[in-house]
DNA sequence: CATGAATGAGTCTTCATTCAT
DNA sequence: GATGAATGAAGACTCATTCAT
């Protein structure tokens, strides 16, 4: 029974979580009540409040539960792969997909979450500084194997590739969604890898 | 006589503009209240709604006018450089120059501004487009000739060039501000140009 | 307990009705503030929006409520009396009685309640077209029983009927209220039933 | 030339007063704007101020000013007019034909001029007071000669016909205008004169 | 006389949050 | 734990009126 209930309660929390996710990306944060939340998620104004302090914790909490999941699949996956650049690759593929796959969470995270005070905290500390962790020392690795470029910073160089991906997301979520976004990502890596120069053109002699 | 009232007009729209830049950027676009911008520009809070259509509009407009007017320096400039691969390096720079320089500015552009709707709507149309179709001009230019691989979109990579610069930028702001956002001019176009990769490693043969 | 919980709503409701009656009445419907309302009902001022649609819909609800109350009280009454004049008699009776005994309710319902767009609505759907039609059907049943003119539209006789009582009401609370409205009831269905006309005058030959 | 300034003086007060008119009767008194009135007007927004005190004098000087004007001519005819039920006829025929050819004056007096304040002043002084006045003195004429009942007081039958009056023109405006306000004047003045009863069936004799 | 840019007072309404049941 | 009625803070916006030109 004490199971049971824990289930209940899970279901609980996740119905909110799931229909502040729904209400977000299709309202917008400001123009979604806790009332719409409740309502959708089967229970009472009051009852949000024991599971989240607030709406603005709700958004967050959307961030942190669903990033906090994808790094540890993320993490999971990666410790199977071999070589660093490979490892990218998955980390691109993975990021595209987890965001083509969740049109709704795309959503919150590409442009509800981009709201000031919110964003900013959420971006030194959390699931999203281990993400970038995690990016960076995929890179550093990759300096070590001689397979990525050792006069690049690989914090500034996980910037940069975050930089990339984020704004294909932005694109694809202002785009409509009418394309998969998954299908960019061989052209991401590539751009990520290679940049834009002709390297055919660059340093060649006899 | 005209020419003072004109004068006055503009100063009072300036004014407002001004205090708005500040007001948002120091206390973030929802925590700024109307009639704190109307004090600050030292004019009635109705005053406001004779030059701007309201709070949102007010928002939108310091996007419009300053970007506006970095473009339309940015064409100028470019006109002057040679060589689409100087020109792009120009861009990085003066991107990065203009929202360095103008610190509050830069913030109402990376973080007020990102307000679902609002952005959204600049991003399809306005300055925004018209910003990613000078840089995706230059690279098809730079594709002819020979100094940027042709087997890349170029409205793809000015995606992937913007979102770099963009995330370069709010990472500054999330920083506090404490270097130089110029400084990043370099590496920044060093990673656009040549990627990750080992290229001393990766076109090797017998 | 759920009694007790809908007494109290009532409760809350009815003191809500009633401070906004007293309030019309002494301020009028435009210098009363919804705040005014709550404080004198004792409630939040976001309760009377528990309750009610808005300040508009708090005027028209004290028209439907009140006159609503009045109608039924009507009809028993006029179920319990023989012959269509007498029925006439009772209605004008109970029209200025109901008035004059609720000055404030009057006064809103003479003055305040004469608002553009609302009165029209009101006019032509709810209590006061079955008002309307309460005492057309009384002038019908009247003209069957030959106590009553046949060569008078029944609708129209209603119409002239209320103007009369209308102008009556209004003029009593334009005097201050300085005399008993209710005495007024026998001129006016003398006046009503036999016109202006001299009949001795009339009708007479040798 | 001081004519002509007079003649155009008077020109821009008529023309600020016929738009005042329009737009009252078209948006209602708190829906039209000043700035409304002056553009309909062709003068500023600051020149409605040299001929009116303010908005409501605006709206105060439309009834006194109509008003006065047809309680003149209404005069003027009735001193040709022997015989005070044929003067009462004409008050009638007056009263109806004046809103019936002039709609929106007519829906600025039944239905803007309502407000509390405003209407409750015009009421016991100006020119409704005269219009009293003329009512009661021709009523007591037909007093004196024996047209009119002398067991009723000329004052409270007055408030009666207008009561009817105003009935019928307020009618009129919510019915939509779709009949012709003058056609009713018969039978009013049947309703007044005579009343509802059957009088057939009153003076009866052994 | 006429203008119209500037003023700034004034308030309804929403909705996140609380807490008695 | 769950409820949902009640709370009350908070602010954008309008527009009648003024007055310097």
């Amino acid at each position: 029974m004490s199971a049971k209930r824990a289930q209940e309660n899970d279901d609980k929390r996740s119905r909110i979580l799931h229909a502040a996710i729904q209400a977000f990306s299709r309202s917008g944060y400001h123009q979604t009540r806790i009332s719409d939340i409740a309502k959708a998620a089967n229970v009472a104004d009051g009852t949000v409040y024991l599971y989240f302090d607030g709406k603005k914790e709700l958004l967050s909490s959307i961030f942190e539960e669903r990033m906090g999941r994808s790094l540890s699949r993320g993490r999971e996956e990666l410790e199977r792969i071999d070589g660093s650049v490979a490892k990218l690759r998955r980390i691109v593929e993975l990021h595209l997909e987890d965001l083509g796959e969740n049109p709704e969470l795309a959503t919150v995270f590409q442009i509800e979450l981009r709201h000031s005070t919110g964003f900013m905290e959420l971006y030194s500390r959390g699931h999203l500084r281990d993400y970038f962790q995690l990016i960076a020392e995929i890179l550093a690795e990759g300096q070590r194997e001689g397979s990525i470029r050792k006069d690049i910073d690989p914090w500034f160089a996980t910037k940069c590739i975050f930089g990339v991906l984020d704004e294909a997301a932005t694109n694809w979520i202002l785009s409509k969604k009418n394309y998969r976004l998954h299908g960019t990502s061989k052209q991401i890596l590539d751009f990520v890898m290679n940049g834009l120069g002709d390297s055919s053109n660059s340093s060649q002699g006899p």
